[in-house]
DNA sequence: CGAATTGTTGAATAGCGTCAATCAAGGTGG
DNA sequence: CCACCTTGATTGACGCTATTCAACAATTCG
């Protein structure tokens, strides 16, 4: 069901994107933390396979609040938008190298979009299930156990991400965060190092699975 | 961008599904309310199309909690899956008729799958930022909006889904969603008739927006 | 009629948000 | 080098809000 809906898409060449760095020469570009890759408002013309490091994709509320719909690590694509024109903005969260991709006949490479499409889909369905299911251990937990998974093997592994950025990704503040944090340290599931306490130790990891249940 | 992804097709002919009503002359299906469209773990094989009444998608927890992830009126589609197993339930909330779609070659129509992933998309997102945008009343404001928009014009309709699907698709307790209704009244926000409470009349359109920011 | 279903309301509780203080690490300027 | 400030994370005290448990009304069905 799934095959045959590859389109053409090309690299992207010489074009520069919403002020990060120019490309290099092999088309990926490098960004630096907290830059912008795009912003609300902006037409959509790329897709973005992300090389290295991770990206946020977030929302401003008119509130002015900040909602964060998902993270993207390495080997993932990001940006591809309903309509035209960008709904949200996507930032590097680290040191971030991506590869911008746009529709062209001549074409390097067939993406299949509509597999980009569901996998996202499926994401964001799993993401309102773990918020729906409240309580804020639960979130936290959910949340370690999808960082986990982008290490598999690894016990330890650097999150790389904020409390605020879990904050505003999980629904909660970061003072919850944090103490949920504690928590799951008091229970031994996990230890944290690191200057901003964001490398995870997992000592407990069926432990925390079942956390998340 | 969406153009040129359509793939073929057809209508399935004479084929039953899940326990429902055998297909009618034109190919589409009837069911009565809480019939079972499909089910998780079933083979994927066909997306639909709603022709009146409305479907309910939903996900059982481990803890056998009941989520709601969408509900599904006229003229929409349901049922793309990431993968080729079904990953939820979907029934029907009333008298509902709808139209199963599946891969075929020798197409009556093609259809843009990728179209209908990123509509699912686009709704899940904003699903995210409603549920997550706490307070029980915005989310129950925001629900009343989505079943408003859904009839354009009119001031009274019928939601047709009990306060138990309301809260297992809010993500909350049958009990906050009927308080949050007798606020909306208190408010001079709407009013509730029917039997079952369930018919809206809109008294205060923009405040029930304004409520919903 | 009694039983079941659906919706509403009340009282008590638990949990998260808010506000505030504190700590550690790092940077800057004298 | 030290004093000062900033940033990110943590912890405590308190209030508010949604949940939980319970009772009750209205309607339908057997």
């Amino acid at each position: 069901m799934l095959q045959n809906h590859a389109i053409n898409y090309t690299t992207a060449r010489g074009h520069r994107y919403g002020g990060a760095a120019a490309t290099t020469k092999d088309q990926s570009i490098r960004l630096k933390a907290d830059e912008t890759i795009y912003s609300e408002g902006e037409h959509a013309l790329t897709i973005y396979h992300v090389e290295a490091g991770a990206v946020r994709i977030y929302r401003l509320t008119a509130a002015g609040q900040r909602y964060i719909l998902s993270f993207y690590g390495k080997g993932e694509w990001f940006g591809l938008e309903t309509g035209d024109i960008r709904t949200d903005f996507a930032e590097a969260v680290c040191e971030t190298c991506v590869t911008p991709f746009r529709a062209n006949h001549d074409a390097v490479a067939p993406i299949d979009l509509l597999h980009i499409a569901l996998t996202n889909l499926a994401k964001a369905q799993h993401k309102q299930l773990v918020i729906t299911e409240q309580s804020a251990l639960k979130r936290v937990a959910a949340f370690v156990c999808e960082m986990a998974d982008r290490h598999p093997g690894d016990c330890e592994f650097d999150m790389m991400i904020s409390r605020s950025d879990i904050a505003d990704y999980l629904g909660l503040t970061v003072e919850t965060v944090a103490r949920c944090f504690t928590k799951l340290r008091e229970k031994r599931i996990l230890c944290l190092n690191g200057k901003l306490q964001r490398i995870v130790r997992l000592l407990d990891r069926d432990a925390l699975i079942s956390l998340t249940i």
